[in-house]
DNA sequence: GTCTATATGTTGATAGAC
DNA sequence: GTCTATCAACATATAGAC
């Protein structure tokens, strides 16, 4: 289904032995976190060297910046080409925008190692801050930005900068999704992921409309 | 202002060698994150040596453990608190009891130590799962428990299990906000805090009230 | 390119003097 | 109770053989 030339493949063979590191850290790291992780603990994982590790990459914080680069553009790449399939056919509102911006985080990364994007960003607003900084927000920010406008054309009747604060409360409830704590601590039965998403879509929309509906403060009723 | 048994104040004097501990703990595992903090990094904050920290706590386990349920336990005390007030007086409505909720979460934790409750509530959640386990869920899920409820009376036509989903994703949001991330990515001016807490209710209230308008997957419109 | 062996620092925890 | 001194284990990173 995927397009032949969708992503860029420029990845060399899949089991030579950075790309076998490459995807030890990606499994470990979106389980574990960045900090619990150890440079041995990948290359045990990938059966090779700790050297190998570092003629390759050099450093534990190249090799995690690579690491979270690989996973993230690609999931970035398809919320973006998501938003616009959508703005090419008019202005999508708050669910069809929500969707799109959400879906591939809860999308498998890639057949190779079975993690979910989503988790791996989790890692990055969770781990230590250096991380955040060049690689990775320069990464998702841009798109972050594209959403907002987005959404604002859904809401005409909202403040940008307003919408761009509720936009970040969507993705701290998503990631907290991803993290693994809302099937957690619900006593009931345990949603499918499927369900999960269709809440959290639903949920997230009345939040983006509600601020709308009130003023900057406490307003006279 | 608070009532002299509000909290069960059985603290030593605030200058023996544990309190000190405790302080710095909780000041460094609130800004850094629980792995990102070594027992040395914390007795040397503390102006003690390392065994004066294991005289005290035994290991670090112990020692992180005790500050996370010193700053959360009177926080989830201050939360059952304004539910109960709320609820001596009726049946409050959403916005009422996620005020109630939040608020303690934006509050500083203690005069000795000008850190944020809710900050140190962020770390749990981030860190290693370890410390989610008996000492701190055990703490804080009973209450939301009780707030889950008392938001299934302010909502009678949602299922339960349909709110303590949602109320999930509230609790996502708020994290995210008090982990610092949703001012730092706002491109317009930052936003104060009462302001930054005003939005988050009044989002969480429309995301809480959104999904009793849809159904569970793509309803026909 | 990948390995073994090693350098160098930090961690959590302990022994024993005072 | 608090210290200094020390332990064993782990971390990241490098040197040099092959």
């Amino acid at each position: 289904m995927p397009s032949p030339q969708s992503l860029p493949v420029v990845r060399q063979d899949a089991n030579s032995t950075r790309e076998r590191l490459l995807m030890a850290a990606e499994r470990l790291i979106a389980e574990h976190g960045i900090e619990a992780v150890s440079v041995r603990a990948v290359t045990q994982a990938a059966g090779v060297s700790v050297s190998a590790a570092n003629y390759h990459f050099g450093s534990k914080d190249a090799l995690v910046r690579e690491t979270l680069w690989r996973v993230l553009a690609p999931m970035n790449q398809r919320r973006l080409a998501a938003l616009d399939a959508l703005e090419a056919e008019g202005t999508p509102d708050v669910e069809a925008l929500l969707e799109a911006f959400m879906r591939p985080a809860f999308e498998l990364s890639s057949n190779v190692a079975p993690t979910v994007y989503g988790r791996m960003a989790a890692q990055l607003y969770s781990g230590p801050p250096e991380f955040e900084g060049k690689t990775k927000l320069e990464l998702l920010n841009p798109s972050f930005q594209r959403y907002v406008d987005a959404f604002a054309r859904a809401l005409p009747d909202r403040r940008r900068d307003d919408i761009a604060l509720s936009f970040q409360f969507v993705l701290g409830a998503a990631l907290h999704a991803l993290r693994g704590h809302a099937q957690r601590l619900s006593d009931a039965e345990p949603v499918s992921d499927a369900e999960l998403f269709a809440r959290l879509v639903s949920f997230s929309a009345g939040g983006l409309r509600a601020s709308c509906l009130v003023g900057l403060t406490q307003v006279e009723e």
